[in-house]
DNA sequence: TTAAATATAGTAATCGATTATTTTTTAACT
DNA sequence: AGTTAAAAAATAATCGATTACTATATTTAA
């Protein structure tokens, strides 16, 4: 039985909430597989909740893309596939781009220095190899490099399905490339599209990271066995 | 007192999805007025549900961004205004050409019959003005057809974004553009992407489309009162 | 022996009641 | 009178139990 919250619920947020933090991590993680059949006694039983506030959660996941349901069928952990992947990676590159864009154009002084903190602490982090105890704080820090370079394109819809998209993709990345990429100069990739944005320079920054998004992709891609692979799990 | 079912709940869609579906049409029909309160006690009575469903169905809406929600304070229907809905317009001419393109790419003849079909029934409701209880089948078939050009794209996450953007933008017009908007020939742009997308030119049909959209845009936009215009309901 | 029909077990969906939190009202005090 | 603090009311979140449904196993008939 995994404790929630030691604070049982002060005015922070909801039990929903916090479950599905909790979820999305063991689902990005690889601790619940692709496709394994998600029982609703059994969460209840682990997480020790009541069904409504889980109910709440794996709906959530459900628009998120990593859980798939059928009315009365119960809950499964989203299939992965090539398919799949593939077209997780031509929506980034549409909109990822385009988030970039827009945030290179209208960002001000703040979003620059969140910028710049955001890719110091990731710099930072690549610089030492990342193993053991340190992988969790690289995977936020690299992820909050990436959001905070969208984050300033004034349009939230769309930053939320950049962050949709993200997690999806990142569990690809978790699920098929063991701990890291050796075989790419990643570091030097995010440098690149750092510089670029904080110059200024949107068509640039735009084009590394198209890519980036691309060779990140079919580096992914030869890894990844051509059908569906999701169906495990019972 | 509504009632939501009369076959109770026979083997079909649960009772959530019923929910989802009944609020969704109320929201874009109307009815929920932007940014009102939604207060669950209320809604349970007027539904003759149990808070389950209910808020499951909340739930659902919320990540489709016709309600919003802070933990722990309930639940209102978003919220418009003109930045919102120029972002909604902006992701729509990005996806649905991206749509549309793939769509008129990979499309067989299967999805060339349902494209004529879809076509085909919303001219013969296009030609006669639609009003009082045409109204809603003019909607149905007018939403099918742009459904239909997107359908063979072979990308299933960016159908379900299409549609997301389809919903918000719907509501726009059905809120803004009371009944029909006689200031342009929209049945005939409706043709000439049709007839684009048949002859399987992609170019031109995304051409179209982009400027379908961008006239619909400003057209709305110059009704739109240009700030925030939905803290209204309580 | 196979196929249809029925019974059983397992699981999801829903309900009604309880608990926790927020908002509103009231009262006291400066 | 205005401001803060306490109490009350309203409302959201959660729970435990019930009901309805689906899938599996078993029986019965051809």
């Amino acid at each position: 039985m995994t404790t929630l919250t030691d604070t049982p619920s002060a005015s922070g947020p909801t039990l929903s909430t916090t479950l599905v933090e909790a979820l999305r991590g063991s689902i990005l993680g690889g601790t619940l597989l692709p496709g394994s059949k998600l029982r609703l006694d059994e969460l209840r039983e682990q997480y020790d909740v009541s069904l409504s506030p889980l109910r709440e959660a794996l709906t959530r996941l459900v628009s998120d893309g990593l859980i798939v349901t059928n009315d009365k069928k119960g809950y499964r952990v989203a299939p992965v596939s090539a398919d799949d992947f593939r077209e997780v990676t031509a929506l980034r590159m549409n909109l990822e781009v385009m988030a970039l864009g827009e945030s290179i154009r209208r960002g001000d002084e703040h979003w620059e220095d969140a910028l710049v903190a955001a890719y110091h602490r990731l710099s930072r982090l690549e610089a030492a190899d990342r193993s053991g105890d340190k992988l969790p704080a690289w995977e936020k820090a690299h992820r909050t490099f990436h959001i905070t370079l969208f984050s300033a394109c004034g349009m939230p819809l769309l930053l939320r399905f950049c962050n949709t998209l993200h997690d999806l993709s990142d569990r690809y990345r978790r699920l098929f490339l063991a701990s890291n990429s050796p075989d790419r100069n990643v570091p030097a990739e995010h440098e690149a599209i750092y510089q670029a944005a904080l110059g200024r320079n949107a068509e640039l920054a735009c084009d590394i990271l198209r890519q980036h998004l691309s060779r990140t992709g079919t580096n992914l891609l030869s890894v990844l066995p051509d059908g569906e692979s999701g169906t495990a799990g019972r």
